[in-house]
DNA sequence: CGCATTTGACCCGCGC
DNA sequence: GCGCGGGTCAAATGCG
């Protein structure tokens, strides 16, 4: 597996943001650019939850919600679901927001040498999706697309508390 | 043993 | 009607 330079000695392999390496680390990055350390993140989002637009491609993306995939009888698939995209500089691309994902693809985008992720919220009833990518311009920007609102509480474990604090500080922003 | 990840195949909408 | 691009599924594999 082609990984990233970028390890995690701890073992969580769930929680990238567990360590306080990683934390330092995306610190730094932000503070590269923002003065306020995490809250850089909300920042650094330079679309904010308004930026709901409306996808006219992709029926998959808008059925998800109660129908099946069977892809000829959608009456309503009109109801586009809000996309949020949250640009990040980070030089992982694997961002944690606190859920746990699943990823169900993979895809190589044109004009792009990386590969868009393709993740879905293992939370049962929970059909909320996000994809991945990052640029191949900088690969230092990770573009992170969530789909949908997760609709239960967050599985992540307590242990760790700046893990919650940034929650927080993500929520804060909307 | 259970679950997340991987990877190729399949499917669908759209453009030519 | 075919080809392309993008998205999802699903079986196999690996790992905890």
């Amino acid at each position: 597996m082609e990984n990233y330079p970028i390890l995690f000695p701890y073992s969580s392999s769930a929680s990238p943001f567990s360590s306080n390496m990683v934390k330092s680390h995306v610190l730094t990055e932000f503070h590269g650019n923002n003065p306020n350390g995490f809250l850089a993140l909300k920042t650094d989002m330079n679309v904010p939850c308004s930026d709901v637009k409306s996808i006219s491609q992709s029926g998959s993306f808008g059925g998800s919600e109660s129908e099946e995939k069977s892809g000829k009888k959608k009456a309503e698939k009109k109801i586009r679901k809000p996309r949020y995209a949250f640009q990040t500089r980070s030089q992982v691309d694997i961002l944690d927001d606190g859920y746990r994902w699943r990823k169900y693809g993979q895809k190589a985008v044109k004009n792009n040498k990386y590969p868009r992720s393709y993740y879905r919220c293992t939370h049962q009833g929970c059909t909320v999706k996000k994809q991945v990518q990052r640029l191949s311009k900088d690969e230092g920007i990770v573009v992170t697309t969530y789909e949908g609102m997760h609709t239960h509480p967050i599985e992540k474990s307590t242990d760790n508390f700046e893990h919650i604090l940034n929650q927080m500080q993500i929520y804060a922003a909307c």
